[in-house]
DNA sequence: CTGTGTGAATCAATTCACAGCT
DNA sequence: AGCTGTGAATTGATTCACACAG
């Protein structure tokens, strides 16, 4: 069933940046802004733009341009963030308390709903205002929270066993901090972010780079 | 300088993922193991990871397979693993905090050296056993510190002036948090993490599942 | 004349298929 | 026979170039 994939996953990793600068464009003033210009704030080329765009439909006006504030709203629209998204943080360590207070995510609409963890030691600790729960109330907490995506935030041995829970709580998408590749099924996406792999790839690069 | 990179940046990602996969099983006893078995470990075809070896030599034995630690060595030393990288932390917020006391670091070989934040009301502080120091600090700092990347968790509005500050030190690797593209000189390396991005493609993908 | 939208061409990455070592 | 290493084929993404609308 997830074989469904007539738009290029790069497409909408940009759709985001675009999103961000057409917001950014729209609140300095600008009303009306071309490929060209919208492709420069975001680093990418003009046809880049006009490609990743056109695999939703037709947004600007030829000769013209596009409008910064509707071509914005149609971002949002397609990116499905007119509303609010909700997210949990599960695994309340070092890092999980760091992402329950990073302001960039309320700021974007993703509200945080509720932080989990299985270790009796932090279940019941207030955590930016939030009381910790244990991650066995997580599928009943669910029927009434309607949680859109898991932020994981555990350790990698802890991970595949965390993810479990998460899809049988009926959650459909997952953010995954755990440098692992989660085994999930089909109809549930998930994203890694494995900074430690980044940093090896940027060392990668770097000692690439030095030897000319 | 920035030419050709002979080497896809893909295939460079999964050499990390094969590095942690194989020091997994070579601890766990397992002395050679076969592409077919080693991509089974990593979520990837047996013709990926010999076509990703083969950028960097052959390191099999035809018919036989690999030898488990002795790849991993040698995938070590491709991604210039061997010796420890020292990484320093420019930001020390929320998420900079977190970072600063991230395990998963030190667990692979990435020793922070230093703290660094411009906001005067946070210099000086102890994070981790560290003492925060001002970022004008870095150029200095860097002569004897001889720091290898840079962590850059500071505000998008903060991020391209601590870029600069960051280059000027002469330090050619940065990890980015903020959700802006960094202008760098070619011989600058700069990687992204842009957690909110990553929500917002998940929210689309999650959206994008729901339409059958 | 300007700037979008899009098929066609190019470039990059993945997968296939098989030759060659053990 | 078993499994690697690698050109060839294929799939996918980006760039080009131009028709078309304002």
């Amino acid at each position: 069933m997830g074989q469904k994939r007539q738009i290029p996953a790069p497409s909408v990793e940009r759709l985001c940046r675009y999103e961000r600068c057409l917001a950014k464009a729209a609140r300095s003033g600008m009303s009306r802004i071309s490929s060209q210009e919208l492709a420069a704030l975001c680093g990418v080329t003009p046809e880049q733009v006009r490609k990743d765009l056109s695999h939703f439909g037709s947004f600007g006006r030829r000769g013209v341009g596009y409008d910064a504030a509707g071509l914005c709203e149609e971002l949002r629209r397609i990116l499905g963030l007119e509303r609010k998204r909700r997210i949990a943080i599960v695994g309340i360590g070092n890092l999980g308390t760091a992402l329950a207070g990073y302001a960039g995510f309320e700021a974007r609409g993703f509200e945080v709903v509720g932080l989990y963890d299985n270790n009796p030691a932090r279940v019941g600790h207030l955590v930016q205002g939030i009381r910790v729960r244990h991650i066995d109330q997580l599928a009943t907490d669910n029927q009434r929270a309607q949680i859109d995506i898991v932020v994981l935030a555990v350790p990698e041995s802890a991970a595949q066993a965390a993810a479990a829970r998460v899809v049988a709580a009926g959650i459909k998408g997952i953010l995954n901090f755990a440098p692992t590749r989660l085994k999930v099924p089909d109809h549930v996406v998930v994203r890694d972010v494995d900074m430690t792999a980044e940093l090896e790839c940027l060392s990668f690069w770097v000692a690439q780079a030095e030897e000319d």
